[in-house]
DNA sequence: GTCTATATTCTGATAGAC
DNA sequence: GTCTATCAGAATATAGAC
């Protein structure tokens, strides 16, 4: 296939992507400019508009896909004990949110620079994961496996407790994922009642 | 007392901090201008840079003010049992964060908008106040109050899962502050072994 | 597809009148 | 203490050459 010097949409585009999320994660949006993100590529700011209509388009594209990324790679436990289910999720959320510490920031900390349109969308995709985790709460209760007063309480402060995670943990440090996991299930585990 | 005509420092000073706050907290500091800021206090932009040096400024002041404010309003809970002391921390965090949710916003989503010198500052502060409840959780251990494999880990797992508070309750709802206060504090309780 | 050049608006901050 | 006016630079986004 001939392809006319200068082109190179098919490795520009993930270039442009991933400049943008590492910037965006470490010095916010509002921050950034496209000028920053284009220098980061290696191309004029213009160019940028091959791969996105505007700036808040590729913030959008960023969460959705972090977003479908997390949906789509969420075990399904249904079928297993309430216990073993939340586990799963909880080890889950840890590995996931490890490998991907700058989608995580921006997804946490861009939401008011969306705007509403993007931002349902956005809210929408949140709840469906935090609808997977309270249903394992809710079946846990259900069966009495689970103490908790209120399961939507207990959703947002166990993700809250494991997303904090990605402020502090880096694996060179001191401890490693599984010892990560192991601490925060432990406590997971005991919160719920068992 | 005489006042000269247009001179108001003594009240235009706080209602440029709360502005700022407001505005900050929900654009971000680096999407609000000065303009913005002067506009919602009723002035011109050149008359803010009566009351702050610059925007850096204006917002390491209304972190640094947060962190002191929460750090003189932090019980001291020497002497007590261990499990008490952290009931009293629980709670108190979470009513401290309930009344100043923009503030807790800024605080714990501006850090990366200040400068290297003011952020080691509001670190150091941070870090006071999580040696407060880590002390707790220490002492526990020691009397075997609580079980813990790692008292730093559990520090930050708690401190994470109480200000995820600030994200989703309002006083409006459906839950009174007591009503958080006490399911939280029921799940931290058993999350620490008791 | 990328470039250069540019239109238009906005930015933080300052100077000097009142 | 606040105003108007302004500086110097940076912002997003677009147009047209190659």
């Amino acid at each position: 296939m001939a392809r006319t010097a200068g082109s190179h949409s098919d490795i520009t585009g993930p270039r442009v992507r991933d400049a943008a999320l590492r910037l965006f994660a470490r010095h916010g949006y509002a921050a950034v400019s496209m000028r920053q993100i284009a220098a980061e590529v290696g191309v004029q700011a213009g160019a940028l508009y091959n791969y996105t209509a505007d700036k808040q388009s590729l913030l959008f594209e960023l969460m959705r896909n972090h977003m479908l990324d997390l949906l789509t790679a969420l075990p399904d436990t249904r079928g297993g004990a309430p216990l073993t289910r939340l586990e799963t999720f909880v080890r889950f959320h840890i590995a996931f949110h490890h490998e991907r510490p700058d989608a995580v920031f921006i997804a946490y900390m861009e939401l008011r620079n969306l705007t509403p349109d993007n931002f349902a969308e956005i809210e929408r995709l949140r709840r469906q994961y935090e609808d997977a985790l309270e249903k394992v709460l809710r079946d846990g209760v259900a069966t009495s496996s689970f103490q908790l007063a209120d399961t939507k309480i207990s959703t947002l402060a166990l993700i809250a407790m494991l997303t904090g995670i990605t402020t502090w943990f880096r694996s060179e440090g001191r401890l490693s994922l599984q010892d990560v996991q192991d601490q925060y299930w432990s406590m997971v585990r005991k919160s719920v009642g068992c």
